[in-house]
DNA sequence: GCCGTTTTCGGCCCGACTGTTTTCAGTCG
């Protein structure tokens, strides 16, 4: 899939251009299909040879013309053509904070700097001061910012986001003159990867409120302090903007800083064709230039005095964007799956394989969230390192469940299993050990160096087998740390829908696979899915909230979950 | 470079903070 490279080769070429000069309405462009073309779930390859290039939005006849380019030849003559005037490596020179397009093309036109190293060397010797424009504090900033980035600023997970942002939050609402504080940002979208975040207050002392914002103990560095907006780098490198309004027009306010920035453009462009203004500060009419406040309060005011539906935070994404901003017709907010609709979960771990909690302990914990039933899925025994139970074991498992189950109540713990997915799609125990099982998840965890064809005919063909319910975390992904290997997720969901076969969203947060590109992807091809913790251990349980948040970011509601349903339903739903 | 129930040409979101400036450009989100 060309995909990825396809976009980060327009994404260059938009900032090359945007050094060279260029109009900002063809640099924006360029990033707009870049970010368009990362957005597609399809194989750009297959949208070319249908010929339905131009269905992606954002992408004319010149650009089209590139994409085929690239397809067919592997090469790009717009792009070598741009790095022989502009070298490449002042892409990364351009990534340090404080600079920009223009004090990049400032460095190379006069000092020939055309690297970050280079710009280190001319900094710390004070050649820049020579510049104009260029001052004391301004080459701080710049080895300043060398520092930040060559340390790494790389993307948290949801988990670790919320984690860092909930800690701050707390503090922040100990204050007795902050009124109410709210995570905004892709936080509160629930992205799935979170590069800082975005956090919003309501406070009847600003000032106050962010000197002590500024001096918390998290605080490694403060990079802009201001009356309303200040940032922030904690110890760990986690870049933290904090923003405070007025109590009139917080939800304006939230409305702004949850973003998408997208979204907000299109919201504003919405606003123009009806008279109207959108800014953190409120929606207002606009008629002969004069501004009138309309709303702002709450961000259903902000909604509503624009005429649009509430919109949740997870769909103001590209993801569904068409959805959204239908050019006919009013738009229909569907009823949004939530963490509460959940009824149980069918792949979780227990000391049996590589879990650290009994069965019995996990079982508990599951009716203490209010489930109805759990299913102990736990490793085949090929997968040596999590100590998959043998087919020995396997009978003293289920003894152990139907033991527990006889002193339960309104619960069913389920005999489950996660098997192994071999590397040509046979099924780590026989069939007469599968049918033994309520749950059957199906997992690759080997051979993800294997090409498309034969990786998506594994999972196709465990799809085929009578006995598999699930297929989890499908594309097996770890954020930050391995990519999804290659898969046509055309045919999987094929195969998903036509055996009743229910995608994972593996709500862990080094996973959350499917992620919602890939559900939004296919909940459209009719699939619907399942959304487990995969917990290793009864706090495990607590991701859930990140699996509906991807949920949510793909439009699902709760007809098309799984698990949403009450037991026997759900038993009679996977029925092949 | 894209896009169009006002347009095939003339538009294209809005504001804060910083550092350099005597009123603003650059950067960022």
């Amino acid at each position: 899939m060309k995909n990825k490279e396809i976009a980060e080769l327009f994404e260059k070429m938009g900032t090359l251009l945007e050094i060279k000069g260029e109009i900002v309405f063809k640099t924006r462009a360029y990033f707009k299909a870049a970010e368009n073309i990362n957005n597609l779930a399809e194989d750009i390859e297959t949208v070319k040879n249908e010929k339905r290039l131009s269905d992606i939005p954002g992408i004319g006849k010149t650009l089209q013309e590139k994409i085929v380019e690239y397809l067919e030849t592997g090469k790009l003559t717009a792009y070598e053509k741009l790095t022989k005037e502009i070298p490449e490596s002042i892409l990364d020179v351009i990534n340090i904070p404080s600079v920009g397009p223009k004090k990049a093309k400032l460095f190379f036109d006069k000092l020939k700097i055309k690297d970050v190293p280079g710009l280190r060397k001319a900094a710390e010797s004070k050649e820049i001061l020579q510049l104009e424009g260029i001052k004391e504090k301004t080459v701080e900033n710049i080895l300043k910012g060398i520092k930040v980035v060559t340390e790494g600023q790389a993307r948290m997970n949801l988990g670790t986001a919320t984690r860092v942002a909930e800690e701050l939050i707390a503090q922040l609402q100990k204050r007795p003159e902050v009124k109410s504080v709210s995570p905004a940002g892709s936080l509160r979208r629930g992205k799935e990867t979170i590069r800082d975040i975005d956090i919003l207050v309501d406070s009847t002392d600003a000032k106050v409120t962010m000197d002590f914002f500024c001096k918390l103990p998290q605080v490694k560095t403060v990079s802009a302090h201001g009356e309303t907006k200040s940032s922030i780098l904690t110890e760990k490198n986690v870049q933290v903007d904090l923003r405070i309004l007025d109590h009139h027009c917080f939800g304006a306010g939230l409305l702004y800083f949850t973003g998408s920035k997208n979204f907000n453009v299109k919201l504003r462009q919405i606003a123009m064709k009806n008279d109207m203004k959108v800014s953190e500060y409120g929606i207002f009419s606009v008629k002969d230039n004069k501004e009138k406040f309309l709303a702002g309060k709450t961000e259903a005011e902000c909604f509503k005095a624009l005429g649009m539906p509430f919109i949740p935070p997870e769909l103001r994404e590209d993801i569904g964007e068409d959805l959204l901003f239908k050019k006919t017709g009013a738009v229909k907010i569907p009823k949004l799956i939530e963490l509460g609709d959940i009824k149980g979960e069918l792949h979780v771990h227990s000391t049996w394989s590589d879990g650290h909690n009994t069965i019995a302990e996990m079982a508990d914990a599951a009716q203490k969230r209010g489930y109805q039933y759990l299913a102990i899925s736990d490793h085949s025994p090929r997968l040596k390192v999590a100590r998959g139970v043998s087919v020995e074991d396997l009978k003293k498992k289920k003894a152990e469940i139907e033991q527990l189950n006889k002193k339960m109540k309104n619960f069913r713990i389920l005999f489950g299993t996660e098997v192994e997915i071999d590397s040509d799609g046979n099924l780590d125990y026989n069939d007469s050990v599968l049918s033994e099982f309520d749950i059957v998840v199906a997992a690759v965890h080997s051979g993800f160096e294997q090409d498309v064809k034969k990786l998506t005919q594994r999972i196709v063909k465990a799809c085929q087998h009578k006995s598999v319910h699930i297929i989890a975390h499908p594309t097996g992904v770890h954020l930050g740390k391995r990519d999804p290997y290659a898969l046509d997720l055309k045919e999987v969901c094929k195969a998903a829908r036509d055996h009743n076969v229910f995608l994972e969203i593996n709500a862990f947060p080094i996973r959350l696979d499917l992620n919602s590109k890939n559900a939004f992807y296919a909940k459209n091809q009719g699939v619907h899915f399942v959304i487990n913790t995969d917990s290793h251990n009864v706090d495990h349980f607590n991701h859930l909230r990140y699996g509906i948040s991807v949920a949510r970011r793909a439009w699902l509601t709760k007809q098309e979950v799984l698990n949403s349903l009450p037991l026997k339903e759900m038993l009679q739903r996977i029925k092949k």
